[in-house]
DNA sequence: CTCCCTGCAAATCCTTTGCACGACA
DNA sequence: TGTCGTGCAAAGGATTTGCAGGGAG
């Protein structure tokens, strides 16, 4: 993944924050268990796996416990799904409709961000821009509409698919 | 459905005559007809209930069976979901998943505009801005991204459940 | 010790497909 | 007449749930 500051360097810091407290594993069992939830190892894995941010850091549930497997651990499918449930709930991961076939989850750092999903290699560039994120507020607020959550995501061809 | 033009006016009469154009049921046949198929009943009667715009424009895939079953109109389910697709493949109607849950189907006015979903009522607010939509294929191209389509929804409280 | 969490299996939901019949060109 | 379109039933895949046993606090 390649992550992408268009607009503020100060967001880009913020960013790199996140991402960093999100990968010791002491903090994140400390997350699990800041929002009442037992620190049991599947929950413990999985949020490790979303945590390496080394591949692909949008993975479908499946992925999640196709790795999980390959490290060897015994979790069920059912469960990878309820663990992420609980921490979309929780606020502790994020799931994403990129084709509206199968979910994808990643860490929730806080901080929103948008996607550029090519269509041929499925890489995920990830942006954040405050211009458009500040515009729709705009734009929403002339609605009287209150943003609680948005979805901005570009299909395309990248670079290095042309 | 409440439409909004927030940037041009030329905007919102291209759209106005989308609208009228498609609500046409001769034009709307003839459309069919261009994109290589066969003009048939379920075909004209999936189209004209998406081109009934009085209530909610964005339909499930059952909800427009239902719409045609209360119509009196014998079709299947999966005839309705086949000549959808076959609807999205000819660029006649869009499909979009707000939830990631049940897609939903659109006439597909050839113009590109966004969505505010409200969590409450499921009302769903269009809005065009070519603002972001500049901004995004300036970003998109600062990282040799080509868009051929995006996804940008809000997901909120509208005015009315507030 | 008690309640929460998990695994297993089965169920559910939306959506797609196989097949044979009927309709239009 | 041949191909395309449809209905029906069944399959398919992702996700969820019921239940009983096991582990965390």
């Amino acid at each position: 993944m390649r992550t992408v500051v268009c607009v503020s360097m100060l967001e880009h810091l913020n960013k790199e924050i996140g991402k960093r407290k999100a990968m010791d594993a002491e903090i994140l069992d400390q997350d699990i268990k800041a929002k009442g939830l037992k620190v049991t190892i599947p929950r413990m894995k999985v949020l490790a796996v979303l945590s390496a941010e080394k591949d692909a850091p949008h993975l479908s549930a499946e992925e999640v416990y196709n790795r999980l497997l390959a490290m060897g651990e015994e979790v069920s499918l059912p469960t990878v799904y309820r663990v992420l449930a609980q921490f979309e709930s929780a606020g502790l991961v994020k799931r994403h409709c990129f084709d509206g076939d199968r979910a994808v989850y990643e860490i929730d750092d806080g901080e929103a961000h948008n996607h550029m999903v090519c269509v041929c290699c499925s890489e995920v560039i990830e942006f954040v821009d405050s211009v458009i994120a500040d515009k729709l507020q705009r734009l929403a607020a002339y609605q009287g509409f209150t943003i609680s959550d948005y979805n901005l995501v570009l299909h395309g061809v990248c670079a290095q698919c042309k």
